[in-house]
DNA sequence: CTGAATTCCGAAACCGGTTTCGGCAAGGGG
DNA sequence: CCCCTTGCCGAAACCGGTTTCGGAATTCAG
């Protein structure tokens, strides 16, 4: 027995295109190739038919242009289940900005979630099979990602929200984080700092290694040799954070600076400056990377790089059509920068080295 | 001209519904019927055609379905980006939930995004018009919720996270948030509290009046009298909490303790209760709800109520598929409760009042 | 002025399904 | 034994578009 369905509201009749090409006197293949572009229509019905478009609100359904075409003007996004709260924050906004910029040009966005690395690739699969996308956008990307392997495989359309070790085949944005850990130690430097510490992202995604490298090459520039002892790799959580600048902290020679790759470990060092007694922009210097709304509420605020992911999010979008409709790969990659919002969390080296003499400076900025 | 596409994978001829009749021997209406469940098939040729469907890998294109039935299997989601930071933190999960439930199902989740209150409803119209969605999830619901207001009317299915003022003709599902402010009132008598602050959240949004009236029905189960100097409303973000507890607490007769709406108030009464020399689990007691990721990071970390956005997600995708499928509204209502998270930042009532020592006594000593 | 090349549009098939309608065969009642 | 149901499936239209093909009308070359 067939279940009983609601029929919900049957109001408002669609503009079709057989509507449109009555109230025309042409035929549906002519309104058709008008809308799309043929050259085998004169400027004078292609005008007339758009202008009746226009006129009469005619909007084709998507779903029923991709049962020919095979497309459907639908962008897809996997979120992982698995990835670490780190990576939350992004999300909505970025989301936000993915969606508007679809929509913009008369796109969705789909999205679909994993719950494993392996679940990622077959949810792509399954997707392209049943037609729930036309191509992707990849975020958080690898030096080495399976899913970026795949999709050139397959020769699907996507663009990533990174970059990654081969660029071959892809499009992509991104926003310049090793010129941000070169300003920033710039301004440590230029502080004072001579001993700066390093904690490194999480070692898999691509930014990690960009990152740490634009940290070297300033240290260089600088003619500061990089003390083995003062840096970490592999951190995205808090607690990773607060773990690694503990080990930093507790060298024979500390630094009197750290620089996070990620904001969210920044936090753990503040963690670890409380309980070693280490007043922060004073007894030590932290500057990050990713502008997280939490960075401007923790005491002394969070001295980092703000990235813009709506916007992010918009422009990938808006490249991913493009890259849908054909456009090569090559013009459609941008680097952007992130903002380098100067707060509280640095300030000039101190004369000596920090101890563990307890320190009861306030500083308070609401 | 007609710009040139990309010819993506060809690959993987997809099975039809031809293919399966032709397998078959039967015509595709039969096997239409089979597998939609009609009456007029029977028994036999149905398992035969199942079977062969199973064993050919055959699964309908939803697209092409849609051009005849008007039902897309797609569920949609409209997020605003004039939302709060405060309810920021929950989509990524609710997201990552929802999806996982409406897949089960072999839908997927539809995602856009407003500007505006205005764009939004405006934005639901667009995509019922183009067939983006066949039913909506309402999140952050409010009192009297112009969206539920247009959806009702238009006789499209919908559910809602979170109740609202007029539930009829509404599917939702909800945490106890009253239920759960009564309980915190509860742990906080039984550790000796009288005199209890509350700080409440977004006055439009339904669960801030049922949060107060929990907290309201505990205090007066406690035969405990509510001082109206202690108690705000209207506060969701830090900012706001960091303000409201200031304002609390600087009342002749300051509370042991408050009980916050939202987690993200919470951390605001840290900042304040820092700033006051107080110190919290001690000198002042707080407790909150939302059970947000930070919490358990701050010192000490923060007593609350905690929710499963990625259960509640998934919950509300099965829902609305339900009610897509004809399911009464009735039958698509569920209360859940918060875990409470015993942590740290509440603790016996300190024997006098927990200000600047300059205060009077306390009176009221039962 | 004629034949060939263009220009431009209509006719019809097609995409992958759903749904209506009608008819054949078996079963049941009188 | 006949007629009338009932059960079950095929034929064909349909959904809203796209795309191929062919041909009429016009333009152009000779």
């Amino acid at each position: 027995m067939l279940e009983r369905r609601i029929n919900h509201n049957q109001t408002q009749r669609r503009v079709t295109i057989s509507d449109m090409s009555e109230a025309l006197g042409l035929t549906k293949s002519t309104v058709s190739r008008a809308l799309n572009g043929y050259a085998d229509i004169s400027d004078a019905t292609r005008l007339r038919v758009t202008r009746m478009a226009e006129k009469m609100g005619y909007r084709p359904l998507s779903h029923a242009q991709a049962i020919r075409t095979g497309r459907t003007k639908s962008l897809g996004l996997v979120i992982q289940l698995s990835e670490h709260d780190a990576h939350r924050p992004f999300l909505a906004e970025f989301l936000a900005g993915l969606s508007l910029g679809a929509s913009a040009e008369g796109y969705t966005l789909t999205v679909a979630s994993s719950k494993s690395d392996a679940d990622t690739l077959s949810t792509f699969q399954e997707m392209l099979q049943d037609r729930k996308a036309d191509g992707f956008i990849l975020q958080r990307t690898l030096r080495d990602d399976p899913r970026i392997r795949m999709l050139r495989a397959m020769d699907v359309p996507f663009v990533l929200f990174g970059r990654t070790g081969d660029p071959q085949g892809c499009a992509w944005m991104d926003v310049a984080g090793e010129d941000a850990m070169q300003h920033g130690v710039d301004h440590l430097v230029a502080l004072g700092h001579r001993r700066i510490g390093f904690i490194g992202g999480g070692l898999p995604y691509n930014y990690s290694a960009l990152r740490r490298a634009g940290f070297e090459a300033a240290m260089a520039r600088h003619g500061i040799e990089i003390d083995p002892a003062l840096m970490r790799e592999g951190a995205v959580t808090r607690a990773d954070g607060a773990a690694a600048s503990a080990d930093i902290l507790a060298a024979s020679s500390p630094p009197t600076a750290i620089i996070c790759a990620v904001d969210m470990t920044a936090l753990g060092v503040y963690h670890t400056a409380e309980r070693m007694g280490l007043t922060i922009g004073s007894d030590l210097s932290v500057l990050s990377y990713d502008g997280i709304p939490e960075g401007a509420h923790v005491s002394p605020p969070l001295t980092t790089f703000a990235v813009d992911f709506t916007d992010c999010g918009q422009r990938l979008s808006t490249f991913l059509i493009r890259r849908i409709s054909g456009e090569p790969v090559e013009n459609l990659r941008e680097l952007t920068t992130a903002k380098f919002l100067d707060r509280g969390s640095t300030g000039p080296a101190p004369p000596s080295l920090p101890t563990t003499a307890a320190t009861a400076a306030e500083r308070d900025i609401s």
